[in-house]
DNA sequence: TTACGCTACGAAAACGTTTTCGTGTTGAAA
DNA sequence: TTTCAACACGAAAACGTTTTCGTAGCGTAA
């Protein structure tokens, strides 16, 4: 077992000191070519490589950004991940993730951790316990400690940061005048409760697409879903008890789920009713029907907030001038829609 | 904006020693009560926490694990995370993780990388490149370097290490027999090109089972995909002409295309052909119909995994004894099969 | 001969810990 | 009064780097 091969080694093998054993490999016009060569032959021949540990402490840079989501068996979070680690790697760094699983206490505690030397910075979708608590002391600490963070997809206002986010309530809307211009007339929403960032500004895209194009609001039209789990009963109610001929879900799961309850009650999609989910992840492209879907893009999320994480750290000077970047989305229109 | 607070700072400004600064915060019975006390509360105010980076160096340890796979938007790599980050959580250990994108070059880089100094050992599944080419240099190195490093997956036996893996060959072969054992005769079978060892173990199960119960083979009826992204084709091809009442496909994309492909023609799943995939993921869990499936269970890989990488990093003798786990699979049915 | 400026290298500090060892002070036993 | 242990603390090394600064040796110009 050869042991990984150090500076010091290096100078003791050659005979030489430590200093210039570094100065040789860093190629400073210092070390004469003769010493130089040596050195950088018999690093090569020892596959010396400098100790990431020793460079952070000494630098007081990781190179390593700190990645803090609800939950990584999600698509839609798999492919911000995607998005971060390529371009963190492009500019040198590496990620380290840890999950919440929706736990406030848990986003608390690898907050922490990881605050405590292990990242530069941080890219982060809160749980939604943090969400419903409001609490964001924990951010506030690290931001205060001089750490960046950007936050995504599941953001504050409360929090001063660079964010990341698509425009949640007119793509909400969006889909909604996609179903009110093709004379549909009955729109169902099914939605999270309120608490979830994102849920709520979805729902609010709904409820202005309709007041807008004057259409009256059935509350019964409307499900607030609590336990995505246990969802089945509560679609199964929705298209069983009320007259409707479109769908609007706020994610895919629900978007699916309602299409399999029509199908039970032996309507059809998109004949009887018409569907449009939101995230363009695995269930959208290959369930039956395909789901026309808000497509949210998320390995461009994860790409934008990268760079700029990345930005911000590698500029010395902070400014306090923090931006929200949006990213565009679009429908995608497959076979749960006719047009 | 308030820094971190380092021993040194509170020394200085207590007007005592680092060491019994340090001494104090580790509850050490060489200091006074008093003075333990005063440093503690003073520790507590400033919220002190001790550099991960500085203890790194020190201890030669960084609670850290690296992670490599081929990609993270799959869900099985997803739940493989998932399961490792679950432990290794518990144990006090974060996780690093980059992707190979299925190439050799980026897996070997991103390897070195880490190697140097960032975590303590690795859980790797190996890119297709990298299986190909069956040069396993990069991992050798670092084993011999003294890094202990398990493979899950998609291993090779031609590296000594711990290894988390499931009965591909087994499994493979009862979901071949279940279909023998039901009557259907002519079964099918999508499978990926031989270099990738999963699917060359999954396609030897299915030969197997056809030869212990003296079915002929039928070479139509087997294809072996190369490029996941256009296996449309291909499939639609394969059950268009030839005369089948089954499809064994080594993953859920496989399967779900398939089931698409047979609907196109008019033929009902599974009345007229029955479907069995490989990996409960997504797809399976959510396509209609939902697919009867050989369910993996990612999560307890990735625990598995996490678990012996730890047992041996703990440990300080390191034997050379080396095991590989297997991950028992069942046959989840669901409705792209009858009984 | 003296003075000076290169060249080529080494010593040491610094990053933030932990831990070993040394030591000054105190109190009690002889 | 002397001796010795116990107590409470500090100095310093170590982990592996990089970098600043100091300097020995040498050649050259005055």
């Amino acid at each position: 077992m050869r042991r990984k091969v150090t500076l010091k080694q290096i100078a003791k093998e050659l005979d030489i000191s430590i200093s210039t054993v570094s100065k040789s490999l860093r190629d400073s016009h210092e070390i004469s070519e003769e010493t130089r060569l040596k050195v950088k032959a018999f690093a090569k021949l020892y596959n010396y490589k400098p100790n990431n540990i020793a460079l952070s402490l000494k630098n007081k840079k990781t190179k390593t950004i700190g990645i803090i989501i609800p939950e990584i068996v999600h698509h839609f979070f798999a492919t911000v991940i995607s998005g971060i680690e390529h371009v963190a790697n492009e500019f040198g760094y590496n990620v380290i993730v840890t999950l919440s699983d929706e736990s406030f206490d848990k986003e608390v505690i690898n907050l922490e951790m990881l605050a405590s030397g292990s990242t530069d910075g941080f890219i982060m979708s809160l749980s939604k316990e943090t969400q419903l608590k409001k609490d964001f002391h924990h951010l506030e600490e690290v931001i205060n400690q001089g750490m960046p963070v950007v936050l995504f997809d599941r953001v504050t206002n409360d929090v001063f940061c660079d964010k990341v986010i698509i425009d949640d309530q007119l793509a909400a809307y969006n889909a909604t005048e996609f179903f009110i211009t093709n004379k549909y007339k009955n729109i169902a929403l099914i939605t999270t409760v309120d608490y979830v960032s994102v849920g709520k500004l979805r729902t609010e895209g709904y409820l202005k697409a309709l007041a807008d194009y004057d259409i009256k609001l059935d509350e019964n039209l409307i499900i607030k879903v609590e336990d995505i789990d246990h969802c089945q009963k509560q679609i199964i109610d929705l298209i069983t008890n009320n007259e409707i001929d479109a769908v609007f879900a706020v994610n895919e799961l629900f978007a699916v789920t309602a299409i399999k309850a029509i199908n039970k009650i032996g309507k059809k999609v998109p004949d009887d009713i018409a569907v449009i989910g939101f995230t363009d992840g695995i269930i959208s492209q290959f369930s039956t029907p395909t789901i026309t879907t808000v497509s949210q893009n998320g390995i461009k999320m994860g790409q934008k907030a990268a760079k700029m994480l990345i930005e911000r750290l590698e500029k010395e000077e902070d400014d306090e001038q923090y931006t929200t970047e949006i990213i565009e989305t679009e429908l995608i229109f497959r076979e749960s829609t006719t047009t």
